[in-house]
DNA sequence: GTGTAAAGTCTACACCGTAGAAGTCAAGGG
DNA sequence: CCCTTGACTTCTACGGTGTAGACTTTACAC
């Protein structure tokens, strides 16, 4: 009861805007998302809308930053491989459960708290596998890639089992040219990306790891250790 | 002088069109980018465009596919990870030339000659390295969203050095709670994305190679590599 | 010629982001 | 109490967008 409606209820609106800017964009996508519709929902004028974030790019930040705030972070367990695969998995199911949305957070490198924080995570992992500084930042970013390209191409749809049209096309090229491709069609058809993406981040992890064993950095990380472990 | 202008300059004008709005997209980008500047450009009526590419979203497949096919696959060598390098060196690079395109080749799954090469290319390098055909379906798909989402990150300009700014950023955050990114600011800031790209795929193509030793393929994939090798 | 079909154009419409002016209304000082 | 203040909201209007539909032009087949 403080201050109920202070300042013609200053701060309830914006937030209630943000919220149903990102629920609409999560139905229906970039294309079909539009400062007025957003407006329209909530019951405003559409200048309000842009009085409270100023322009349609900064609403889209916001609402990838919103996004992004949703996700929470683990915390960091003694195995380095498990932490690198928990955040990896915490940015595929962002993906999977706004799907529509994710795309934002490539094209605004949104740094929010929970960037910081699986930053953290995964540098401390990295360097507890035994990278040098140079390796783990430079791997760092690699990872990022592959996770955020992985959960994006899913996003997006391209990372599917191929359907009976795919088939077709990819039966249809010249087998002599095309003879791996062709001879991996029964198991496109019946990929699970999921799977894929669990074994591919073992294949990461596992690549890092014979990394650190032939440039291992010079001594261990006492403090990254001591608070990790 | 066969055909100087047959049926009104027919499919002349359609390349050149293409052409023009590729040019204009990767100079100015999606935002600024419309129908209505492209005929500008051309000389032409906005109709005139549409009536060749249908929507403005084909014409978007059109320009991402325009964009694949001026990528050149490198020939398959006697070395399954020179082969890999060589793909993932050819996409990094196409986004390094046309930033502002590359994306469009995630929104639309372009599927053009390229893409069909490269997959070949691709999926015998691993069948060559021993993997099984599962795994190789799914370590295809791996290698082609880690190689994009880093041409991507490196594109939306998200993977570079650090500059003073961020630097404070980090600096400024609890240094309990964010030794090990703290830590890295000094190789952070001294960052080559090239060099993390190569190592990256360097610890990628090691992880393969230990995936293969542990779980080999039962015989060798006698054509693909008479053809490959 | 006439027919035909594609290529190109014109007009018009609904929608978009947003600049700028105006209105609304709670809070605080006199 | 009134009046100023200033944040919040709204109204109006403008230039730009994609594109549907009708029209005109062009170039070949007959």
């Amino acid at each position: 009861m403080t201050e109920p409606k202070s300042r013609a209820r200053r701060g309830v609106e914006k937030s209630e805007i943000l919220q149903a800017a990102f629920d609409l964009f999560a139905e229906v996508g970039e294309a079909s998302f539009s400062i007025r519709k957003v407006a329209a929902i909530v019951g405003v004028d559409p200048m309000t809308v842009l009085h409270h974030f100023g322009s349609k790019d900064e609403l889209l930040r916001a609402i990838a930053d919103h996004g992004l705030r949703s996700v929470e972070m683990p915390a960091a367990t003694p195995n380095w491989r498990d932490d690198l695969r928990a955040v990896a998995k915490a940015y595929r199911m962002l993906a999977h459960h706004h799907p529509r949305v994710f795309p934002l957070h490539f094209r605004y490198n949104a740094t929010g708290p929970a960037d910081h924080i699986s930053s953290e995570i995964v540098y401390c992992a990295l360097r507890r596998a035994g990278l040098t500084d140079t390796a783990a930042a430079g791997l760092g970013l690699a990872f990022y890639a592959f996770v955020l390209g992985f959960a994006l191409a899913e996003a997006e749809g391209l990372l599917r089992a191929i359907g009976p049209s795919e088939e077709a096309e990819l039966s249809a090229l010249d087998p002599t040219k095309y003879h791996a491709t062709q001879d991996l069609i029964p198991v496109l058809k019946t990929l699970d990306p999921g799977l894929a993406f669990e074994d591919s981040m073992d294949v990461f992890i596992s690549g890092i790891a014979d990394l650190a064993r032939s440039r291992p950095r010079q001594k261990p990380v006492v403090t990254c250790e001591a608070k990790c472990a």
